[in-house]
DNA sequence: CAGCGCCAAAATGTATACATTGCGTGCCTT
DNA sequence: AAGGCACGCAATGTATACATTTTGGCGCTG
């Protein structure tokens, strides 16, 4: 949606080149040259360099003296990004809360809170984890629009796009989905909460609840990372970073 | 410093380009062409591009469909990135504060604290603002390392890149210096009390008190706005902002 | 008169050739 | 043999020609 959908090269190389970072395939620290790349995907350098000009406002690059290189990631910079997160989506709870958010969005955060319920089925092994994961991500998406402030959503989207601050990173298709279950519970109660709050006008706490709210995920991706073997999917790369 | 000092073509057109913006020249919502601006510096549409890309990392410009437009910024958010600046300073505090910072750099900054200290003569009018000014960006410069989490720094690094959100940004030169004084007396205090938090190991006041300074950077922009006929120099943007 | 569609020109997207720079290697000098 | 200079390669920087897309306006039509 955020994503201009053009079909020209530009954007060929550009998905091409994320993928192959969050894939792993492309570890941190490489350097990318622009001559291997344009030939790998034949075209002239002019769109590569476009496309890594546009990584590097992404946070998937970085520039160096001359050319880019994949930009690292450890565990620490992983635990910082989803500490960073709930500080960012505390704030924007917090300025909703306290200048009053639109009731629109609030209808709407409130409507996605309940369908996130229908992905719990009575046995835990029914969890809808697909639907999930999509309207979680809406969540925290329509959270980064309450505090009504362009400054606060655009900087909540550029840490949300760090390929593991995403809260639905955290989401493996065939992890123990019993004990996932859990967290999804609890994480369900916290937005819940959180919308509360939000709407009670009770910033302090909007804050407080969207910060645990992150410490949970957080939790989360120390559980994924400890069983990390049995991953496989839009994970992979964290198990390849943090080896 | 952290800019690469290359004097090539892109770099001057970097340069010439950020002046422009920051000068109010190119007011918020210009939509910059290639051609016209190629022939304005003499040199081809590449280095543009080039250069245009840039600001759009820094937070400058952004991309339309198509082309690039001079990023607007408001009343609202020239507040809001005040507010997200002491909640990442906050951020960085606490944490340095959590989770011990580098002795090092909590002496380097205790220095800093020192040295500004020497910037405030008997006199009010007797004030060194423009030494104050580069020590305070000094200190804010190193509380955003002292959280000693490259992710953290990196976005403080992006917020206070924005125009108005730097600390010093709020220091014209001949504005009533008197009550200026009063404010700086203030932000030292606060300085002070801040560094002492994160020594305390005290991550929650260090955080309170982190985004009570920004709070303070913010009644002194409204200050500043409210007498801005008589501004000159760096701020100028601002009075053309918001007008 | 409003709306639709098409055409032209202007602007960006792309390819390619050439320039410059930075670095490594090897030879020459002492 | 060791040090430094120079040459050359490889990579990015820049210019320019050409392709494609976008846009705005004009005229046609309902």
């Amino acid at each position: 949606m955020t994503e201009a959908s053009g079909s020209s090269h530009t954007m060929r190389a550009l998905t091409e080149l994320r993928q192959r970072i969050l894939n792993g395939e492309l570890q941190g620290g490489t350097r990318l040259l622009e001559v291997p790349l344009a030939e790998m995907l034949q075209i002239s350098r002019t769109p590569v360099r476009e496309a890594m000009s546009r990584l590097v406002e992404e946070g998937l690059l970085e520039r160096a003296r001359s050319g880019f290189v994949v930009r690292t990631f450890g565990l620490d910079d992983v635990i910082d990004a989803i500490e960073l997160r709930g500080v960012l989506e505390g704030t924007a709870a917090r300025l909703a809360a306290e200048r009053g958010a639109e009731p629109e969005l609030l209808a709407k955060i409130t409507a996605i809170v309940a369908e996130l319920d229908t992905c719990f089925g009575e046995d835990p092994g029914d969890t809808d984890f697909d639907n999930y994961s999509r309207l979680n991500a809406d969540f925290h998406r329509v959270l980064a629009q309450l505090a009504g402030s362009k400054v606060i959503a655009r900087e909540l989207d550029r840490v949300m796009r760090l390929p593991f601050a995403s809260p639905s990173a955290f989401l493996p298709d065939k992890v123990d989905m019993v004990s996932r279950r859990h967290s999804l519970d609890l994480a369900q109660a916290q937005h819940r909460e959180i919308v509360a709050a939000i709407g009670d006008r009770e910033g302090a706490r909007a804050e407080a609840l969207a910060r645990e709210h992150a410490r949970t995920a957080r939790r989360d991706l120390e559980y994924v990372i400890a069983r990390k073997r049995s991953l496989t999917g839009p994970v992979a790369s964290i198990a390849l970073i943090v080896d």
